[in-house]
RNA sequence: GCCCCCAUCGUCUAGUGGCCUAGGACACCGCCCUUUCAAGGCGGCGACACGGGUUCGAAUCCCGUUGGGGGCACCA
């Protein structure tokens, strides 16, 4: 037989691949090996829509059955990652978690099927013995035991000599391998466990996955899987290969190399909110000129069939523009609560709440509301020393002089504080631009950050003459 | 080496044979606003990889070239 897949599926379908259920069931399968992937995200995210619009079911599979690579940590941290993204359990299209390890009764008994059925076989060949045979490090596997009648070994499966499997995906169209070119893979070990290409099949079947969407780099192993799908006799799921997320060097994202744990991007302050929507738009379009859209209306919009099959760059700067995007979008009180994780536990709310919504439109993660405030909060600010170079050059020295003098009798408002410094600036010929820098630095230890006037009012009046004095001090002991 | 995928501005994309002198967003540049920096407003730069077809007509279809990428374990 030739054990190749005729039927394209329609759009009707699609709705129901397997004959089993009208409802879309799709399946997200981490295995629990390093910190949770922000590509892992997108896939999960793609998934998780297609779950939500169809009433069907997202399942969540931990695939931990390498036990020497599998941390627990590792399966908290996906579930923590997931729930903060917005595919969280409390949902009803959520299902599981369930775990791999679990079902290694099913896998074996799949294999001892596929073994009855003469769909599989047992060999006993080592690599070298394969080697040593075909005389090539590339060539597969050579069918040395297909015909042995072996009653133990690896278990591997028997696949056509001729023919093509086709694999019709969503994203990608039809897809076809040479079978000549698929070698008779393993898909059981020596004392029986099975392996992942195995384990990963079984549990869909038995999950009535109607939908495999995952990252493009599982494309190849796919005619592997149907050809076991179609062994176990069941009829494939839809296949959906979505494109791989690259580096600036369009490479595949790597835990070594790359940024890519989700948890990062989370701790430096990105919103949850901006990371989905800048997620689902790697590989995707809102088909809009709009790409800023909450969850809510993208989720509806999403479609398999419009995923762009070229590969990815993760653009943290666009990311991060976003995230800008958001932070303002965020009402004041909520802005201030986020704000919270990065905020000293002595530093004082109050003073912080007058200045919050000054920082809002300054910031582009919420880590850096932190350099923002501090000043307010320290006995002394942090000086940047490029700051200070800069600004405390030419008539500095008189300016603050100035400033200090009016500083004693002026309302402390923006506005009088405001003029005052005019008019000192005036006296030296200076505008207010050029004035305001060597003041900006005594209070706040650097040339850019908050409305001037605000954080002095803020500070206060003493503490803002204290700190003119200080910076006049150290002007001095530097001459 | 073998198999497979991909190819629109620097980047993410819109575009599914005529609406395209190719639209939006990020980045970049300039101007405006302005107490710094942002934010905001306005404007600019900037792409259909190449070569053949098919067609009255191609970014859109086909073939090839080139260039990227992914996969080929008794890993997941």
């Amino acid at each position: 037989m030739s054990a190749t897949r005729s039927a394209s599926p329609s759009k009707e379908s699609a709705l129901s691949p397997t004959g089993w259920s009208p409802v879309i069931r799709v399946r997200f399968a981490p295995s629990p090996t390093g910190m949770f992937h922000v590509g892992g995200a997108r896939s999960a995210l793609f998934n998780w829509a297609l779950a939500e619009q169809s009433g069907g079911r997202f399942v969540l599979r931990i695939e931990d059955t390498d036990a020497a690579r599998n941390r627990p940590e590792w399966t908290e941290g996906i579930i923590s990652a997931l729930a903060w993204i917005g595919v969280n359990g409390d949902s009803p299209f959520f299902e599981g978690p369930y775990f791999q390890s679990a079902y290694e009764e099913q896998h074996r008994e799949a294999a001892a099927k596929l073994l009855a059925d003469g769909r599989a076989y047992y060999c006993t060949c080592t690599r070298d013995d394969v080697k040593a045979r075909t005389g090539s490090e590339h060539q597969g596997y050579d069918g040395f035991c297909r015909e042995r009648g072996l009653t133990e070994g690896a278990v591997r499966f028997r696949t056509p000599d001729e023919g093509v499997t086709v694999v019709e995906d969503l994203v990608r169209g039809t897809v076809e391998f040479p079978n000549n070119a698929m070698e008779d893979f393993v898909i059981a070990r020596g004392d029986g466990s099975p392996l992942f290409v195995l384990a990963n099949v079984v549990d869909d079947v038995e999950m009535r996955i109607s939908h495999v969407v995952r990252a493009e780099e599982h494309l190849s192993n796919t005619p592997k899987q149907q050809q076991l799908w179609e062994a176990l006799g069941v009829t494939p799921p839809v296949w959906a290969h979505v494109p791989v997320i690259v580096n600036e060097k369009r490479q595949k994202l790597s835990k070594r190399r790359d940024k890519v744990a989700l948890e990062s991007y989370r701790e430096e302050g990105y919103l949850a909110e901006a990371m989905v929507n800048y997620l689902m738009l790697l590989g995707w379009g809102t088909g809009e000129d709009r790409e800023i859209m909450p969850w809510s209306e993208m989720m509806p919009r999403f479609k398999l069939e419009d995923v762009n099959p070229s590969s990815a760059f993760f653009d943290e700067k666009k990311l991060r523009a976003f995230n800008g995007e958001y932070i303002r979008a965020l009402p004041l009180e909520t802005f201030i609560a986020r704000c919270e994780p990065w905020l000293e536990p002595d530093w004082d709310r109050e003073t912080f709440a007058k200045v919050a919504e000054l920082a809002q439109t300054r910031l582009a993660v919420l880590s850096e509301i932190t350099a923002n405030v501090d000043f307010l909060f320290l006995d002394e600010p942090v000086f940047d020393q490029a700051s200070w170079d800069k600004a405390m050059k030419a008539s500095a020295a008189e300016i603050l002089t100035g400033y200090l003098a009016r500083l004693e009798t002026v309302d402390m408002d923006p506005e009088s504080l405001k003029s005052a410094l005019e008019e000192v600036g005036a006296e030296h010929g200076l505008k207010l631009g050029k004035a305001q820098a060597p003041v900006r630095v005594a209070i706040t230890g650097r040339t850019v950050g908050l409305p001037l006037f605000e954080s002095i009012e803020a500070l206060g009046r003493e503490r803002s003459a204290d700190r003119i004095r200080a910076a006049l001090a150290r002007l001095e002991g530097a001459n």
